[in-house]
DNA sequence: TCACCTTAGGTTATAATGTTGCAATTCTAC
DNA sequence: GTAGAATTGCAACATTATAACCTAAGGTGA
């Protein structure tokens, strides 16, 4: 019952457009999997609610809100108010197995759960989604910016916005 | 009257430790003078209510909340709600005369205005200033980001914290 | 097993941030 | 001056996030 919705990524593939084509299930199965090493590494606890709420974020690679999650999990039986949420996203946030993205209020699955890396996206203004932004080229912007400023980095967000490979090509048509 | 809160600025002067000692009057002059001639450039109007607002947003080199901003104005006699701020914080983000930044939800003066430049930020957690970061090498990122993922980057906000030069060289002792 | 403690989740209320819609006023252009 | 546009006042509302308090579940050691 609680894969039943994950069916629905056929039709989720056509807005897959900074991923193109792609097996989704497998991006679901693959976190999931990540987490539950993750979890036992730090002796951390992935319960049901916080397992089912990092399903649902990775039900799609668009960024989600976390009242939009709300509904999800009460169909699910789950008795959930904001603070259920908040803390589950808080849990995995804590865990870096999903990200925020400030701009935008919502988060959205991390693909990289198992190395840290800085926090960097791209929302594609057309087709919604989100992907990471290479963590090379993000440290080395880093490390400059602390030789030149002399500042000492320990967090760091970046959201760009605009169109994806796929949908520019779509565009010049 | 509008001009006499100004003076707190040798109190601030304390805490801007990302820009060491500096006439932060001179910071505001600047603002307002860049702004009115900005606005002249494109037809817009600088009225008493968004000026003054520039002004209160660069009383210091914090970022400012909204919130904050509407028990200032009320005591000038501006009848402010909500809607009021906004719409003056709107006008000026438009203009460029100010950004937001949004992982902490305010806004802070720009310091240069009169260049289109990507909106990025350093913001000490120590001593709460925030300063641009440099075009040039945001830029930069931005162009190999577009090269290498093929995306048309068109809004990019950077929100970096950790220690100004200032705070880690104290730090230190 | 049991008492004990710690963690997770349920529940209610409230805080903080941001918008919508419309009326009243002010400004601008003709 | 007058019509139209832009700006502001004002009231209500929407969205996002947190506080406070309590109950339930799970893990630990006697
Ligand atoms: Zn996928
Ligand atoms: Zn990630
Ligand atoms: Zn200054
Ligand atoms: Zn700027």
């Amino acid at each position: 019952m609680t894969q039943s919705s994950q069916d629905n990524c056929s039709s989720e593939q056509d807005s897959h457009k900074t991923h193109a084509k792609h097996n989704h299930d497998r991006c679901i199965a693959t976190a999931l999997n990540d987490a539950v090493l993750l979890c036992e590494q730090r002796g951390a606890r992935l319960t049901q609610l916080r397992q089912r709420v990092l399903e649902l974020v990775w039900q799609t690679h668009k960024p989600v809100g976390a009242y939009e999650l709300l509904p999800l999990l009460a169909k699910e039986g789950f008795n959930s108010a904001p603070p259920t949420v908040y803390r589950a996203l808080d849990f995995l946030l804590e865990l870096g197995l999903v990200h925020r993205i400030s701009s935008i209020n919502a988060f959205i699955g991390c693909n990289q759960p198992k190395h840290e890396h800085p926090n960097g996206f791209f929302i594609c203004r057309q087709c919604g989604n989100a992907s990471e932004l290479p963590a090379l080229q993000l440290r080395e912007l880093a490390k400059q910016l602390e030789a030149s400023l002399g500042i000492t980095i320990e967090g760091e967000t970046h959201e760009l916005t605009g169109l994806c490979a796929s949908c520019s090509s779509k565009a010049q048509k």
